[in-house]
DNA sequence: CACATATAGTTGCTAGTAACAACGAAAGGA
DNA sequence: TCCTTTCGTTGTTACTAGCAACTATATGTG
């Protein structure tokens, strides 16, 4: 509308370019990293969305099942049945909140942390053979950048509700 | 037990912290990038394992089976159904091959590249909107390290075969 | 207080993911 | 020809995932 005053056009060759190879990598990566954890996890009796659940209790302690729905990123039904699954495993439990009949309590017992414990250090200990050839700096700068990829895609993913807007059947 | 000589020694502090940094960088990473494909591939008709499947052929071109199952890391079986899901919604093509008629040899339809081309222009856009704001040496730096990352991560991938090895049942 | 509304969680349903095991069909070697 | 290998499909089990319907409890309003 107004006159073009800003330095960062709409079109811009270089930046496309490289939003094509960083998508590249990054697909890359999460593909190779979805398979991993699959592999690593699943040797433990969960799954790896169970193990995502878990997680979430080790890091938020106690909470209910919209509050881990929503850190999970699925549907109410979903949680519920992870983890009715994870307590049937023993690795949660579920209690009655005491002012409020309505909201079930969802904690780790001490079987989940312990397991939660060992999945976690099998993958920290993958990772630290990932990075042990490399330098202290490099390592150091590597984990910022993640961090904050991982900031800005958190971000991105506020906006634009839960699923895309108008889908246009005009594939082909 | 023997006298320590070598530079990097089993136990290193700072690589240990280092490791567990990245890895809970990654994992977060990994996780909302899951969630966030999940949100925009599933608009398009396919999940994320069909849209996966989709790439491989777009990359490698006409595939059998076995192969397409273990670019995916999947069981030939699952690939078998992500394929028969495919097939169904128009997507992909099976055809026997003529020298072995063992072999189905597995294509892209023009609708199904159509498809892939458009979830490919979808989330190479997300990542533009991401990475606009980062300075041309930033982006490129970035890509450089996920790459590092992921063939990393694919070196990795062969040892230790497809799973776990003895499974210790000894969590707490 | 009574009724309307909102919230929390479960359950029914459908579809897809994933692996293992068993199978049939075709190829290739002894 | 028979044996073995390879390729792909199918049966089975369990879990993932979302939507819609439902129950139970809480809360606000007249």
């Amino acid at each position: 509308m107004t006159p073009q005053t800003r330095a960062r056009p709409k079109t811009d060759p270089a930046l496309d370019r490289d939003a094509r190879e960083l998508y590249e990598a990054l697909n890359e990566l999460v593909r190779l990293y979805q398979f991993r954890d699959r592999n690593i996890i699943c040797c433990n009796d969960v799954s790896v969305t169970q193990c995502y659940a878990l997680q979430a209790l080790a890091r938020g302690g106690t909470m209910n099942l919209g509050a881990l729905a929503k850190d999970l990123f699925l549907d109410k039904s979903t949680a519920s049945r992870v983890v009715e699954t994870l307590e049937r495993k023993g690795y949660v439990g579920r209690t009655a909140h005491p002012d409020d009949a309505r909201v079930t309590e969802i904690t780790l017992t001490a079987r989940g942390r312990g397991l939660h414990r060992k999945i976690e250090a099998t993958l920290v200990e993958e990772e630290r053979r990932l990075i042990a050839d490399l330098a202290p700096d490099v390592r150091r700068a590597a984990t910022d950048l993640v961090r904050d990829l991982a900031r800005a895609a958190a971000q991105r993913m506020g906006v634009g509700a839960s699923c895309c807007g108008p889908v246009a059947e005009d594939h082909q």
